[in-house]
DNA sequence: CTGAAAGCGCTAACAC
DNA sequence: GTGTTAGCGCTTTCAG
């Protein structure tokens, strides 16, 4: 790489007279920084990203820790992550905790070491069952921002970025029941996190504030050994009435209506289908699979948006909650 | 961010003396390494990454360049490449050039001042059908190690990790004609890209090679504007007779078999589907698709290992390029 | 055994 | 208008 002293030595002039003319200043005459920037021009040169940093203390980079990128959500998240950091001319590294509390913690620790002016973050699935944020806190007492996003944390101090995950989970259900359906069950292979928990919520209160829905609540839910395909095929089985099926996921609710069309269910005559699920499946739907959009871009750049503020006013004006609107598509697996 | 300094005034000594110390240096007492050690500990001391990349010329961190993190091959290779790099104690800065060659341009750019110690990358859609490669060769002629992998470019002489498209077609149309398919169509979404051509002429050879096949290839192209399912409804509609389908992308053979399927098509009696798909699709799809597997976390890998290799010898060995293997996975969709 | 000093590449206050 | 100097945090040579 072209330095400073390399410019200054070729034009017989001090590196920091280089240094001022390359930022335009007034105490450098016209002719002097004409030279120089022709040739800083010529040989390319780049300030030195490592100097600057150590010099400003600022990296203009961000960590973005991901649960898992084969998850199509979180895959969608991190595009929008990484168009607007790049738009705001902040560069992203990328750690994939893998759902892992200790994969989160190291990423966690190895980047507050300098590596970044701030943290992205979804917090990993073991994370949230353990109830385990002193890695974060820790962050966060280091004065190094952080943003959550989806998955948060009540009792972290730090702004965030979230969907009404309730509320559209009951908004959908309501859709069910005034739809008539009598026997709606609620599949969903997230319990255990955060979201999951808020969206089974919204099933269930809007079953129980109906004075007309007789049954019980059905819960599904897919463990981690479980195989997805046989859980649903077990549910038709032992449930034969379903007419109503709402996924908390991206892919049980596709995957539910493959098995019910393939056992002769109608749909959406006899049974409705509402998926928590990105329009990348709908090619794999026929009827299109009615959905709940969380409007992920939206997410991304939401939470993008709130760590560049975040860091250009470091006092401690209060933390916010984002919460980015959701919309129920009505498509072909619902009447 | 505590620093050397600190730890120096706090114990009355030198920095040099604390920085020895915490290296285990020999020059420094048994007793001075642990005062030094502890009060480190006690104050979460770590060596800031920027001031230890300025020195050492050396960042720890590998530009990682995709086109298109919504495409499920490029998110398992970008999960791959996270793996291992942080294995071998490397950060990845994520660029996405979602396609496009002037973000491809402008992340080589950016990064190569000093960001990054090399490039792992997979060419733009764009750049390839452009055969623009400069920006590649620039970085190349600063010295700075590239990787490519799965859309590689002949002329840019570097690493690169690949498969062997040509031939995991051959061999999966090989399958179709020994099945005795006598209309083998070839759908693609690709058909611009390095890897798209390779296949397309896998299945082109496999073809011509075959004294019984009187047909005419058949080829479908799946362009930027066109919607998957209309071409797809299309080609049932005018080639009512295909019985064999070898799809070169992770989407179109899915589609394609759901299309087959509701307009009766017996699979795999009457009609045969091969699709370059990863696992995610198999729960949609019933019969399970036959594929062609790529091996995408050994292609991650493999490319962190030739980078890592390459920064650990700098010095000009030959480069390499590393074809991963392919596997043909039958399953429900042939015979 | 410990410390002073130089230098990585850059900026900026302060001379001249 | 230009140069000198100090310093960001660290390592490392050289002195003591």
């Amino acid at each position: 790489m072209v330095t400073l002293k390399q410019l200054a030595e070729q034009l017989n002039v001090s590196v920091s007279t280089v240094s001022k003319a390359l930022h335009n200043s007034e105490e450098i005459s016209k002719d002097t920084i004409q030279r120089v920037k022709e040739l800083a021009k010529h040989l390319n040169y780049q300030p030195n990203r490592m100097a600057l940093s150590l010099k400003s203390n600022k990296t203009k980079t961000l960590g973005v820790i991901i649960p898992n990128v084969l998850n199509h959500f979180f895959a969608k998240a991190l595009y929008a992550i990484e168009m607007e950091a790049t738009k705001q001319g902040y560069n992203i590294i990328t750690c994939l905790s893998n759902e892992l509390l200790s994969k989160e913690k190291e990423s966690l620790l190895l980047l507050s070491n300098g590596s970044v002016d701030g943290f992205i973050m979804s917090i990993a699935e073991e994370t949230q069952v353990e109830n385990n944020m002193e890695h974060i806190s820790a962050i966060l007492n280091k004065d190094i921002p952080v943003v959550l996003f989806d998955r948060v944390a009540e009792d972290l101090d730090c702004d965030k970025v979230i969907i009404d995950d309730f509320g559209a989970s009951y908004e959908a259900t309501k859709h069910l029941l005034k739809e008539g359906r009598k026997h709606i069950v609620h599949i969903s292979d997230i319990d255990e996190l955060s979201v999951g928990k808020l969206r089974k919520n919204g099933y269930l209160k809007a079953i129980e504030e109906d004075a007309n829905y007789k049954n019980d609540p059905i819960f599904i839910n897919i463990g981690k050994e479980d195989d997805l395909e046989v859980v649903i095929d077990d549910l038709f089985k032992s449930h034969k009435n379903v007419d109503g099926i709402i996924s908390s996921d991206n892919t049980s609710g596709v995957v539910a209506q493959h098995k019910a069309l393939k056992l002769g269910y109608n749909i959406p005559e006899k049974l409705s289908i509402i998926g928590f699920s990105d329009d990348n499946v709908l090619a794999f739907t026929d009827p299109k699979l009615s959905t709940i959009s969380q409007h992920t871009m939206d997410i991304g750049k939401a939470t993008v948006e709130l760590m560049i503020e975040r860091l250009n006013q470091k006092n401690s004006t209060k933390h916010e909650t984002k919460t980015i609107k959701t919309k129920l598509i009505l498509r072909g697996t619902t009447k």
